[in-house]
DNA sequence: TCTTGACTGTTACATTATAACATATGATAT
DNA sequence: ATATCATATGTTATAATGTAACAGTCAAGA
């Protein structure tokens, strides 16, 4: 379900919008997600609240990974609460039930282009425009399973980053 | 070079003192990593002054993943700066010459158990104890370079973390 | 000697995150 | 209907983590 096209629109940062967007229907995929969202909340007996939606909606509209005080700003906005903890509770949310990562490396989170999917996350993150994009990572996932297997560790997530230069970047001749 | 013993002897706190350095010789394994570090700097003309030295002993020490703050109270005890450019700075340095690792998951720091390997360090962190351990990760690399390059990525640096329960946690009972 | 560059230290501040408690809301049992 | 309870939201206040910018130090080379 996850082709080319997918990894290349999410390389791009959502500021740079002439390029951004070219492959993709940008609000088709924003609704599919919501309505993927709402469905998974139903399946599984969690509520998807306005403020969680919301926040959801705005790191798939922006299409990048963006800090919590980021998604407060916005939030906050729209009449939602304006203190760390309202952004951080909805963040938290989307993250425990898939419907976000947060990237450690940059303290920093952004929406899973297939929630439900149970999958280990692997994220890119470029050096030069900063943007976020997922990988497939079941190889990888299995890699590390098998590596903390043989320390007799048991693995329950992973926080698997690479960092470096996206293909818009290097095709850019960034070094 | 890293065998079973390693991972074992690192995958215990540094407080369960008793069975913590059962199975290496503390002092040893300190020393030797610091004539190591020694070796790697002149190799490289890297100057491993007293803070950055000291650093490295505190982490070695420790034996665990220590936040910065955490090495600047050491610092600072010992007639050092006391304030967090001090810490951070002789950290970055250990980090960039492969001599320490930053925990992006817990941003913390520990000492790395083979420095001038040239690795990609993958670390398993228990969320009982609260150990770290590193692992081997060449596999993981490769993967993680492998699913990179099908989107034209290319990878720099890595962070892979796995989280989880070490196997003194699990033997001890936890769930 | 004098400059230069790297290192150390400081001030001051920016950013990220959480604990604890008050209020509101919706589902359930009576 | 309404009392109750769990969950969610909002606030105050503060903790924890990280950095920019500049001043002083010191050793190595011109």
């Amino acid at each position: 379900m996850i082709g080319p096209a997918d990894i290349e629109a999410s390389t791009q940062p959502a500021t740079d919008a002439g390029l951004a967007f070219r492959r993709h229907d940008h609000s088709n995929c924003c609704g599919g997600l919501i309505a993927r969202a709402d469905e998974l909340a139903a399946e599984r007996g969690l509520k998807l609240t306005p403020v969680r939606r919301r926040a959801l909606e705005i790191l798939l509209e922006e299409h990048r990974a963006l800090g919590a005080y980021e998604v407060l700003e916005r939030l906050a906005g729209e009449g939602f609460g304006n203190k760390p903890p309202v952004a951080y509770r909805a963040l938290d949310f989307l993250v425990e039930n898939g419907m976000a990562h947060r990237i450690a490396r940059l303290n920093a989170f952004m929406a899973c282009m297939h929630p439900g999917d149970d999958h280990t996350p692997m994220v890119m993150i470029c050096r030069a425009c900063r943007s976020v994009a997922e990988a497939p990572a079941e190889p990888v996932a299995a890699a590390v399973a098998e590596s903390a297997a043989s320390a007799g560790f048991a693995v329950e997530g992973t926080v698997v980053e690479a960092l470096g230069l996206c293909s818009a970047c290097r095709a850019r001749g960034e070094v």
